[in-house]
DNA sequence: GGCTGGTATGTTTGCGCCAACACGCTCCAG
DNA sequence: CTGGAGCGTGTTGGCGCAAACATACCAGCC
């Protein structure tokens, strides 16, 4: 990076390796400038000319050019996407439905990844992306919006998924607060006296979200609000969690953040001979497709991410085709799926 | 997609936005040719003007434009990755260890995901990014090489990561081989008569060569070599083979393709009312983040994704960059694991 | 017939950038 | 003191494409 480009750039112009509109227009008999309408698929080209265009395109292998394209049009066709790594499950999974989202609006996807969330970090990555090669920005749950060295152009279409809502960026999102709400409010059902939380890093707007959402479900519910563990997403946070939450015998009911922390949970109780949910009930968050087969099957809340990648290409393509009069915030409704793990409460357990 | 463009299209010249190099060599006043060097970070340029022209790019905001630039180098400064599917986490894992490394090398990532191994699905794929608008393509454990009709032009770099070795692409691959015997060696020499083999889908390689090498340790060892199960790389199709192989009493040690299929596995057995590793043991493959903390801890095949995806960038550089003398095959060392869910078999069990 | 309006096609132009070369200067060897 | 090499910089041209404008032709109409 920013070191000397001298030797590599010093290769000569590379020899032309691809036809040009000009070659198919000479093979064709035609101008150049009817082979772009062909390339275009305008309607006002004659049928036998356009025959004859796509057959010497064909026979020629032609390819149009997406760099000379977009020096004038302006447009790039492609979509960048900027996410904090692939280890998370989410993070995976959304980038894949937007993958999908943009092919279908004939959109190629630009990604990069960003190790940390340090500004540095992220602003390589926009720094990159901003080299205006692409026509608008997914912000994956990121946090750095309000840095104001970060801050993007304001022509940059921006759209911000599974992030922060407090910032003018259209954005997609979860509707953490129910699902959260709901995995609450299923546990207390049961007749549990509380819930206790293993939340995600304080960093992330959605386990501030979830956290929240669960205090606010404990409290409107009157139980008491036990203090709040705070893990990184990994199965290994909740392990050490877990080994805490194991030697107090008042836990009945915690709500990890995601599924991969509950996995870690529920081995630290089961190593230390608390059954789930004989003992304790678990519940997580994601519904990753492993859930179902986990010991106990994992109730979890189940969120659809190819839905949440649609959106945000959607809310994308209206930016950045000058659509205003559509909607700024979507947000998708996750679902509780009960399975296993989450049971009443022992008879006279989880007293203090 | 191949729908009229005119109305998309029919936008006129968008004002210009962003300051080009004119502009900052008006500012700074020098020619604009001065300013590309400065771009380009060439070093035959004047300290203090190079400090002029970086400062007038400072306040105007100047970004290079990369279309411009690609249209009169040739090089787009971009890969494109071909995967199929972020459901796998090997995919997933792969994809975000190349765009770390391809960060590295100042390029950026083009990710074309492809939902289904048809030949209509990978084509689209293949047009979208061969629309000279990547240096070079990774793709992601293809079978689809050797359909005459997907050739890509042999001007077009490109690198197979964990896929067939039958062809003459530079290839990064894990030693499937090596780790999968390492694997049945492990439970062979715990005792187990035999292992049985649960199957990745027939149509991946890496699915072969695990079930090939399982095989071969198997007749090297003179074990007998029992029917192979296949699944499709889920949890869900590790349980259904696993409420099959539960019922056979013989079955003393299991050797599923990857870790998910492996907890699909554990958990029908679970159900079953037959232990791990007390009445079976089981391992998988690829050491997902969560293997310690399922029940009980897997043992399993480590990979190391990272070095897959640094390995596929540099040969693919290698390659664009026209260095012919570096290696055209990598293999990366997987690792065995060995926690919790093997053991010796229980004596006088197995037998037929 | 001359006019209008529409359609198919060609010509010109310039997007922003960088390679190639030209230029003027300095420095040093011969 | 002259020739040539090296250095910083400017000038020119053109990459491939599509927008804008120009042209040719035809149909229908008063």
């Amino acid at each position: 990076m920013a070191t000397d480009n001298t030797t590599r750039a010093r290769r000569s112009r590379p020899a032309r390796q691809w036809p040009s509109m000009a070659d198919v227009a000479a093979m064709a008999g035609v101008s150049s400038q009817t082979v772009s309408r062909v390339a275009n698929n305008r309607q006002n080209v004659d049928a036998g000319t356009r025959e004859k265009v796509l057959s010497a395109m064909q026979s020629l292998g032609y390819r149009p050019n997406t760099a000379a394209r977009a020096l004038v049009t302006g447009r790039f066709g492609a979509l960048g996407v900027v996410s904090f790594g692939m280890g998370a499950h989410g993070n995976a999974r959304t980038l894949g439905a937007i993958a999908d989202a943009a092919r279908e609006a004939d959109y190629s996807v630009n990604f990069m990844g960003v190790r940390a969330q340090t500004e540095a970090a992220v602003r390589h990555a926009f720094q990159h992306l901003m080299l205006q090669s692409v026509d608008g920005i997914v912000l994956v749950e990121s946090q750095m919006l309000d840095t104001p060295s970060l801050r993007l152009p304001p022509s940059m279409p921006v759209v911000v998924a599974d992030g922060d809502t407090g910032h003018a960026y259209p954005n997609v999102d979860f509707d953490q607060a129910h699902g959260a709400q709901s995995v609450v409010s299923h546990l207390l059902g049961l007749g549990h006296r509380t819930v206790w939380h293993l939340a995600g890093p304080a960093d992330s707007f959605a386990a501030r979200r979830r956290a929240e959402a669960w205090r606010r479900t404990l409290t409107d519910a009157g139980a008491p609000v036990p203090p709040v563990a705070y893990g990184d997403w990994s199965a290994r946070s909740g392990y050490r969690t877990g080994l805490d939450l194991a030697r107090r015998p008042e836990v009945t009911a915690v709500f990890a953040a995601n599924d991969q922390m509950a996995m870690g949970l529920m081995r630290a109780l089961h190593e230390a001979g608390r059954s789930v949910p004989g003992d304790v009930s678990v519940a997580g968050f994601d519904d990753i497709a492993e859930a179902p087969y986990l010991q106990p099957p994992l109730t979890t809340v189940h969120q659809d991410f190819e839905v949440v990648g649609k959106h945000c290409v959607a809310l994308l393509l209206d930016q950045i085709e000058g659509r205003t009069d559509g909607p700024r915030r979507r947000a998708v409704e996750p679902v509780l799926v009960v399975r296993s793990s989450t049971a009443p409460p022992r008879p006279g357990s989880g007293t203090t």
